[in-house]
RNA sequence: CGGCCCGUAGCUCAGCUGGUCAGAGCAGGGCUCUUAUAAAGCUCAGGUCGUGGGUUCGAGUCCCACCGGGCCGACCA
């Protein structure tokens, strides 16, 4: 009775995963290991939550595989690690996709759907795809606890949010605002970075205009300023001059203007230079209104300086109008100049704007570049081609607008921000300076609001008769219970008494859904009306993972929302990984057509596959250039070797009815032979390696360090030791490979969970008392006893020696067949059983020494001479060999016992005669019998051919049944 | 415009704190081994290590500039 179970030479990679699964699903190691580790102390680990209304991708695949390999490797070193699911499910790409269902095109559409309506759409959407995300966090092999996750729209993860909030308004960190952002007028809401980089267009035709802005104590000097949006100049306000530029006062017929001199170029017709002006003569000068009776109220028509003015364009002076762009509104803050909207939220212009009230802004370009003219106010205009953004959904043209935000005042803490991100260590450890120290020293308060429906609810009321404001930091202080739904427009009903007696109300905004997000540490616990303890006892993490877009992004938030709470950082190590690309190292998308279903690739190659080859192809931080052939050829250069392997050592256990389980004598490693004690040697070695990597965070340098060891078993291990899997020493052989194979099999678990378990389980069959996973083993520790650098280093430089020989045989064209009389290895001598280790990689008899040379360069030389002997030999095993083709040709398997019969002349004839013992043992025969010409036996199977110009005839007789050899499963 | 990353054999990529580092795998040609039965081993790449400077006894490996690619951010008044 064999003790494995045969291991089929064919294995497909992805049946292996689902059988492996199937094992899984009916025994839950996860829950098991959970349960084995109950009492361990925690490694804390934050799953950053996707949102489940769109497809999981390739590049999901990327971040979960490095998120399950450290979270294993953690549990296995004897951590207790929870991994709770959370969802992402608030946000505009959730109402986008409602909106585009619906056939909803604008706020005022959605408000006349109802609001409540829609939100229970988009709630309904969050889940759309949940069974996708289900089914490929499962495929990949990631374990997550799916079945209680957090999820953002919770009542009491909404409750911690608001919480939190009022912290931060008790702090004084929480304000209203304006802020510019690109603004559709039509669908009137603000849209983020990401929507507007999609509707850039290029080449959109507009008009420059240049203003003469009319000096109040020098009515016939005008400073000239340049825009490209006309529809600004009733807004303006100030006009904005650099301090380190150059200005000039030239003049041009009757009248003076001034600009920079690097813009002169702008002048049309002749005119005189009068003089530099600095910028410092300037700022404070005093000029007329382009439209007075839009004058806003205020000490506005003032020069002021800016840093950000340059003189690549324009005339070197910057058109303020704060209420229209980003360093306008903050000019303006800075300065004191007023900011007050000339346009409506519709994109119109309102009435203080005159003759141009109710046109849209666009459409009012040509009219006001008309009135200016009449009223000798414009300089020059001119027709130009610039991109500009579009609302990718209805193609308005965007416009820079002002709106009311609430923001939070990060700048406030961003000295802690900087600290505690320098205690975080990143992969790659570039980004902690780089792309997020850069982020953070550039700081800005953060534009919390949205005026959007599904969200978070900002949870501030405000007084209409008195102004007064508050923030709400829990239901009960709402009396509401803590099942009711806050969301819009529900909790809008809510008001709250005002000391004033007012009826407060709260303010439409929701929240940024990136603030859940961030807020997940203690929100998916309720923290702080429940669970204290168990939010103290995971935060801040030990180890999140998330792509690199994440860093402004998510990595962001959890820091940002940690420092303001507890002034602490939120994680302690983050993984990062790069980019996921195609094949040609394009960006997937849809438009390109692109895209790699990660589902294809599992189904083809399976998760294993893909896994390892996110571990092992770059380093963390770039990008990952993935295809079917990328990853067909790991299953191809490490799978099928390492299941060789694997293979290799069942066949030939059974073939000699070696078992692990029996308390048979096994050698002790250190009386082993020294190729057993040089794997032993290289699995302690890899052991240390790969700890010491994964500790680092480092699964990369650990994995390919993996990926050497299986190699060196099959290329080295395996191919020299495979006779001694037949004789004398097959008990020691089996015995160093199930050991180093199951050692193995625990190293590679957190990378490759099916495989490694597939391995584990096959070779644990016969042992008692095993756990039934790997992945209830602790992982491998590294043996003392078993390292051995001497050996490891004389071993390499072996089979460097080995290489140079070879390199030699080839050129003098001798097959390795042929045997040859000796070895010189001009080095220090191999102890004896390495010697003996060459002599037969090499196929010699005898290996010498002689002197290093001169410049200490190691060499081996070849006797190539042959001996009738050594002549005759060779002869012989090329005769086995073409028996061994005969037998394959035949379909006979090992173990079959045959009797064969050979033809030839001398000499070959004479070599078969005195070395027929050899020829005997080479073709695993029971005899060898040498026939005279014409002389040939019936036989079942024969061969003819030529050795050294000999001819022969091969044939070959079967006897009896094949003996005790385990049936193999089909060719 | 700014920050970061990358630019090493046809392709994909290694090369840690400067001194056998000029490498591996793949593709292609040749050869070999084999009761792990097509999986494996060996061999063949004459690559200005993007370009140009600099530091050094010595630089893919450090510094500067530039060119090209990528990502992020800013800007387009």
């Amino acid at each position: 009775m064999p003790a494995f179970d045969p291991v089929p030479a064919q294995v497909s990679f992805p049946e292996l995963e689902q059988r492996i699964q199937r094992l899984w699903d009916a025994e839950d190691p996860f829950e098991a290991a959970l349960r084995q580790r109950a009492q361990a102390p925690a490694f804390t680990f934050y799953e950053g939550p996707p949102t489940a209304n769109g497809r999981p991708g390739v590049h999901h695949v990327l971040a979960r595989a490095f998120k399950d390999g450290f979270l294993r490797y953690q549990q296995m070193l004897g951590r207790r690690v929870e991994r709770r699911a959370g969802w992402d499910t608030h946000g505009l790409p959730v109402e986008l996709e409602v909106e585009r269902r619906l056939g909803l095109h604008s706020k005022a559409e959605i408000e006349r759907h109802g609001v409540a309506a829609f939100n229970r759409l988009c709630r309904q959407s969050v889940a759309e795809f949940i069974g996708e995300w289900e089914q490929l966090t499962r495929r990949i092999g990631f374990w997550l606890d799916m079945q209680s996750p957090y999820r953002t729209y919770d009542p009491p993860y909404i409750e911690s949010v608001w919480w939190s909030l009022k912290q931060i308004w008790d702090r004084g960190w929480l304000y209203q605002g304006y802020r510019v952002s690109p603004y559709c007028p039509r669908c009137q809401t603000s849209l983020s970075t990401h929507e507007l980089n999609q509707g850039y267009r290029e080449d959109t035709p507009d008009t420059a205009v240049t203003v003469r802005f009319r000096l109040v104590d020098e009515p016939q000097t005008s400073i000239l300023a340049w825009t490209t949006t006309p529809w600004t100049l009733p807004g303006n306000v100030g006009l904005a001059v650099g301090p380190e530029i150059e200005y000039v006062r030239v003049r041009q017929g009757a009248e003076r203007l001034i600009l920079a001199r690097e813009r002169l170029s702008l002048l049309q017709g002749p005119y005189e230079v009068e003089g530099p002006v600095p910028a410092s003569e300037l700022v404070g000068r005093r000029y007329q209104p382009l439209y007075p009776q839009a004058a806003p109220e205020g000490d506005a028509f003032r020069v002021v300086a800016a840093t950000f003015v340059s003189t690549t364009e324009g005339t070197g002076v910057v058109h303020t109008a704060g209420a229209y762009g980003e360093d306008d509104l903050l000019l303006c803050q800075q300065e004191g100049l007023p900011v007050r909207h000339t346009v409506g939220l519709d994109g119109c212009f309102l009435p203080m704007a005159g003759a141009f009230a109710g046109l849209f802004v666009k459409d009012a370009d040509p009219r006001i570049v008309e009135d200016l003219e009449g009223r000798g106010l414009l300089y020059r205009a001119d027709p130009i081609r610039h991109t500009y953004p579009f609302c990718w959904r209805c193609e308005t043209p965007l416009l820079y607008y002002a709106l009311t935000s609430w923001f939070i005042r990060t700048t406030a803490v961003k000295e802690r921000l900087l600290v505690h991100n320098q205690s975080v260590q990143w992969v790659p450890a570039h980004l902690r300076d780089g792309r997020m120290g850069n982020w953070l020293e550039s700081l800005q308060d953060w534009n919390l609001s949205r005026d959007r429906y599904w969200g978070t609810p900002l949870p501030i009321w405000i007084c209409p008769d008195c102004d007064a404001q508050r923030c709400v930091g829990s239901f009960a202080e709402l009396g509401l219970p803590a099942d009711a739904d806050p969301h819009k427009p529900f909790i809008d009903e809510v008001q709250l008494a005002c000391a004033c007696g007012g009826a407060m109300r709260r303010v439409p905004q929701v929240i940024d859904a990136w603030y859940d997000s961030g807020a997940m540490p203690y929100a998916q616990w309720h923290y702080p009306f429940e669970n204290a303890d168990r939010f103290a006892g995971a935060h801040p993490a030990d180890f999140i993972c998330e792509a690199i877009d994440q860093t402004r992004g998510w990595f962001f938030t959890l820091l940002a929302e940690s420092v303001l709470l507890f002034d602490q950082p939120a994680y302690r190590h983050v993984v990062s990984p790069s980019h996921v690309v195609d094949g040609a190292g394009q960006k997937m998308s849809k438009s390109r057509g692109n895209i790699i279903e990660p589902l294809a690739l599992l189904d083809a190659h399976g998760a294993d596959a893909l896994r390892w080859w996110f571990y092992t192809t770059v380093t963390v931080g770039q990008e990952y250039r993935v295809s079917p052939e990328r990853i067909a050829e790991v299953v191809k250069r490490f799978l099928l070797i390492l299941w060789n392997v694997q293979s290799f050592l069942v066949t030939y256990a059974n073939l000699c009815g070696w078992d692990p389980g029996a308390a048979e004598a096994v050698p002790a490693p250190a009386e082993r032979s020294v190729l057993d004690r040089w794997l032993l040697a290289r699995v302690a070695q890899t052991t240390a390696e790969v700890r010491r990597r994964m500790d680092l965070y480092d699964a990369t340098v650990a994995c390919r360090q993996l990926a050497q060891l299986v190699d060196d078993a099959s290329t080295w291990y395996v191919r020299r030791s495979r006779a001694r899997f037949r004789g004398e020493e097959a008990t020691a052989a089996c015995a160093t490979l199930h050991q180093a194979l199951r050692t193995m099999a625990r190293l590679l678990a957190p990378f490759v969970p099916f495989v490694s378990d597939a391995l584990w389980r096959q070779l644990s069959v016969p042992l008692a008392g095993q756990p039934s996973s790997v992945h209830l083993t602790d992982y491998p520790e590294v043996r003392s006893d078993d390292l051995d650098p001497e050996l490891l280093e004389a071993m390499a430089r072996l089979r460097r020696l080995v290489e140079e020989a070879h390199a030699q045989r080839e050129r003098a064209r001798l097959p390795l067949r042929q045997p040859l009389a000796a070895v010189t290895v001009a080095g220090a001598p191999f102890s004896a059983e390495l010697a003996a280790v060459l002599a037969e990689e090499l196929n010699v008899r005898e290996v010498r020494y002689a002197p290093v040379p001169a410049d200490g360069r190691e060499t081996v030389s070849l006797d190539l001479a042959l001996t009738p002997e050594l002549r005759d030999e060779g002869w012989v095993r090329t005769l086995g060999r073409r028996g061994q083709e005969l037998r394959r040709a035949a379909g006979l398997r090992p173990g079959q016992p045959i009797d064969f019969y050979v033809e030839a002349a001398d000499p070959l004839g004479a070599a078969v005669l005195g070395q027929a013992e050899r020829l005997t043992t080479l073709l695993f025969a029971d005899r060898v019998q040498r026939v005279t010409q014409g002389a040939r036996p019936a036989v079942e199977h024969s061969a003819e051919g030529t050795i050294d110009g000999t001819a022969y005839w091969l044939g070959l007789v079967r006897r009896g049944p094949a003996s005790s050899l385990p049936a193999e499963d089909g060719p």
